[in-house]
RNA sequence: GGCCGGAUGGCGAAGUGGUAACGCAGCGGUCUGCAAAACCGCGAUGCGCGGGUUCAAAUCCCGCUCCGGCCUCCA
């Protein structure tokens, strides 16, 4: 199986590190509002992924952790905002989403952990005291715990900016927006906050607070999967600055990259341009399910290779509608289901090439059988 | 400004050296009282533009145009 790893820019053959327990590691979401079509993408990618893993190396062998990163400012601000508990407003958002994932025919991941988890939460605290007892980490004062990151060298050599093609020297010299002067490079990020009155904390050693963003993710996979595991996904948007900060932190605390393969998915577009939460021009799940059936928008993904974006529009979701109004009910009349044509698997296996894989179905029988594990049927 | 992608028939989308998958729409046919559905078939002499390399290029090289993304909120 081949997949193309955004640390090295290449296509890569996937060596698993235990072909008894392969890890993946998905960023899910933070849980303030109902998820979009930007966020269905890496749903629906890394499910097919996951089932693809499950098929290669056998069901029990693949372990997938998708997060929720149900502490924030974000959470906060919205819960401040609604007048609602931040607790009760990530839960409420969590059920929205796994709401929308069942309908899209997702898989549940092996793990799905919450930063408020009181297990996570020790761990962060943990994690944040190694990384200042090492000198990467510094506080200040009034303020929270920051990480140096200029200060993380690992036994793999690994430099900061390496994932998102970034150079130290730009980040750390080129302070575009310098909000915060206490801070010994402009690239360097909160690693824990220390509380405003009325916000969720937790108790450490150097004040009561809650993490920073990125910290969750490196604790939470490295309770689950290990330090070092197989594959690391999520939305391109994702690459800088949360993977960056997330792969300096684990690299600070550990001595090397927490994850070999770092996989990310393209955006999804309107017209053109990128669907995001602060464009303003985002349609979620549910507003999408009121007008396409879940195959239709799970098939309107897959059309398109990972990596290249997709843009969402009437046309385009018709046009998959009309394509299973065809296929469905021929698919769901077979009784004697073929294996899977190998020009189908093969084109999965390189990279995750679905449209490719669309067009290889073959016979009916055999294409009931892939859009079953497609999960279109 | 720095860095990274993309441009393939009406639309969407594979294809990264050997002569353009697949899907939607359209068109023709079979069937039907007509239509729809279903089934069968057709469709780019050409892959943003200009050069170059090669026996051979959508695929490699050089230049250009346009579009998008990231540069510390966003999957």
């Amino acid at each position: 199986m081949k997949l193309y790893n955004t640390l090295t820019r290449t296509k890569e053959e996937f060596t698993p590190l235990d072909p008894q327990n392969i890890r993946l590691y998905v960023c899910g979401v933070t849980p303030y509002d109902d998820p979009h079509l930007g966020n269905a993408r890496p749903m629906v990618v890394f499910d097919v992924l996951f089932r693809l893993l499950r098929h290669t190396y056998g069901e029990s062998a693949v372990k997938y952790a998708r997060n929720f990163t149900d502490i924030d400012d974000k959470i906060i601000a919205r819960a401040n905002e609604l007048g609602e508990d931040p607790a009760t407003l990530a839960e409420r958002f969590i059920h929205s989403y796994h709401d929308d994932a069942a309908a899209l025919g997702c898989l549940p991941p092996t793990y799905e952990p919450r930063v408020s988890e009181t297990q996570v939460m020790e761990g962060i605290i943990t994690f944040i005291e190694k990384l200042l007892k090492k000198g990467s980490a510094y506080e200040i004062p009034g303020d929270g715990i920051y990480l140096d990151i200029t200060q993380i060298d690992g036994n793999d050599g690994y430099q900061y900016g390496k994932l998102s093609g970034n150079k130290l020297e730009d980040l750390v010299a080129g302070a575009r927006v310098e909000a915060n002067t206490a801070k010994r490079n402009s690239g360097d990020f909160a690693l824990w906050k220390l509380a405003k009155p009325g916000e969720p904390q937790w108790k450490t050693p150097w004040g009561a607070g809650r993490p920073g963003w990125h910290i969750e993710c490196s604790v939470m996979s490295e309770q689950l999967l290990g330090d070092k595991f197989d594959l690391h996904g999520g939305g391109e948007d994702l690459q800088f600055p949360h993977h960056e900060n997330e792969i300096a932190q684990s690299v600070a605390c550990h001595g090397h990259i927490h994850a070999n393969v770092w996989l990310h998915n393209a955006f999804i577009t309107v017209g053109g341009k990128r669907m995001g939460k602060s464009m303003g021009n985002f349609t979620t799940i549910k507003d999408a399910l009121e007008k396409y059936s879940p195959e239709a928008i799970r098939l309107w993904l897959l059309q398109t290779h990972y990596r290249k974006p997709v843009d969402y529009s009437d046309e385009a979701l018709i046009a998959a509608e009309n394509r299973l109004k065809k296929l469905l009910p021929k698919a769901l009349a077979v009784t004697n289901p073929a294996p899977m044509p190998q020009g189908f698997l093969d084109a999965l296996k390189d990279d995750l090439n679905t449209p490719k894989a669309l067009g290889k179905m073959g016979s009916i029988e055999e294409t009931a059988t892939c859009l079953r594990f497609l999960g279109l049927l």
